[in-house]
DNA sequence: TGTACATCAGTGAACGCGCGTTCACTGATGTAC
DNA sequence: TGTACATCAGTGAACGCGCGTTCACTGATGTAC
């Protein structure tokens, strides 16, 4: 919580927008749920009034929705700057899903705002899209990484799989699965951390020993 | 919503406990988070007054937690109905990894309210459990299922597991992944249904063709 | 250099809402005499 | 069989709260003359 604030200068448009997304961040956070991000509390947080808000966002909505923007940015910005574009393929995709998993470890809240309700950002209500515009899709940044580093492994004659997108799809699942549910049941006896992620790997990238 | 309805009888301690559950399970269907069941929502769902439910449950979080532990129990139920304890095992494993997809799929608000947030039902804020206190669990009865399904394969020699647990683990969180990625991303041009499924239980149990 | 003024970042009071929970109560029903 | 009464399922008003959003406003700051 900041206590006191000296009022931005003229020209600063930007400026209180990033520090009501640094406060509904943290709210996020502190909480674990996009509920507590209400205007009120994200004022509170950033040392201004609630109404203040309305010159930088139309509304509550639009505020959660730069949030799970921000937080899918920088998802993405982490997987990229972890893989080596030259290195090992196979390295490449172990490195890309350790760092996968390590965002959504330290920070459930946000990896759970980004693909735990809804994922409406995008389009709403519309039809579903096919394999070739969702690759082509901005928005899908971080599933196009785990197809690459697949076809890759495959044209390396390190995997077996004939169908990239197939068996990202089937990764990309185990990922999220193992990283929800470990973060939601930590009492269960899960496997050593990294034993785990191998074989998830190995196994549906059909990688070859 | 009932309109209309008769005073409950005497002794009927039990009735109305569980119209109010029926009405926020209503709730959870409807609106998708366990935040929509309030108390004054579900007594409207059951033509009573919100201080009615006092009589039955000590507060709001006691009546989540009865819908929680209602739909873990369907769950169950719904596993033990569909598995043929003297069936090939391998036969077994794929009919109980597609009755729990499908559970996930038509009730995906129930599904989420028991994996999506916590668990904390059975221990708060304790230690974590070995694989043997696990299995052991009451609580544990779909998972347990599934340990027993993988073992039950590589004892017919059709798995070439050497540690059902870890498989089942790994099993789990695909399944888990898939079910809730495929609810809440259903624009994602997802692979056919069924050949997911197979490769995901095929390469995680490690059955033989 | 000095002053009037337009700009605009941010304020503070107010609105109506639904919420969890409390409290004293009502009125139908089964039971004791 | 008739009546007084205890039981108890459920009511309705009220509390204090935090919320999203609106509205008229204030007061510091840059700029035009």
């Amino acid at each position: 919580v900041i206590s006191s604030r000296e009022r931005n200068a003229r020209g600063s448009g930007g400026r209180l927008r990033d520090e009501i997304v640094t406060s509904a961040l943290a709210l996020l956070d502190e909480t674990g749920s996009t509920d507590a991000i209400t205007l009120r509390a994200v004022a509170r947080g950033a040392g201004i009034t609630a109404p203040s808000i309305y010159a930088h966002f139309a509304d509550r909505e639009a505020v959660v929705e730069a949030v799970v923007e921000e937080s899918f940015q920088l998802l993405s910005d982490s997987l990229h700057a972890v893989i080596d574009p030259v290195a090992d393929p196979v390295d490449r995709l172990h490195v890309g899903c350790r760092e996968y998993l390590r965002f959504a470890a330290e920070m459930p809240h946000r990896y759970l705002a980004i693909f735990g309700h809804g994922w409406d950002h995008r389009d709403p209500a519309q039809a579903a899209m096919t394999q070739a515009e969702f690759i082509d899709d901005p928005g899908s940044e971080a599933f196009r990484i785990l197809v690459d580093c697949i076809a890759g492994c495959v044209a390396a004659g390190r995997s077996t799989s004939t169908d990239a997108f197939f068996d990202a799809a089937a990764l990309w699942s185990a990922l999220h699965g193992y990283s929800t549910l470990h973060t939601n049941l930590p009492h269960f006896p899960w496997p050593d951390d990294a034993d785990l992620l191998s074989a998830l790997i190995d196994r549906l990238a059909k990688l070859t020993q």
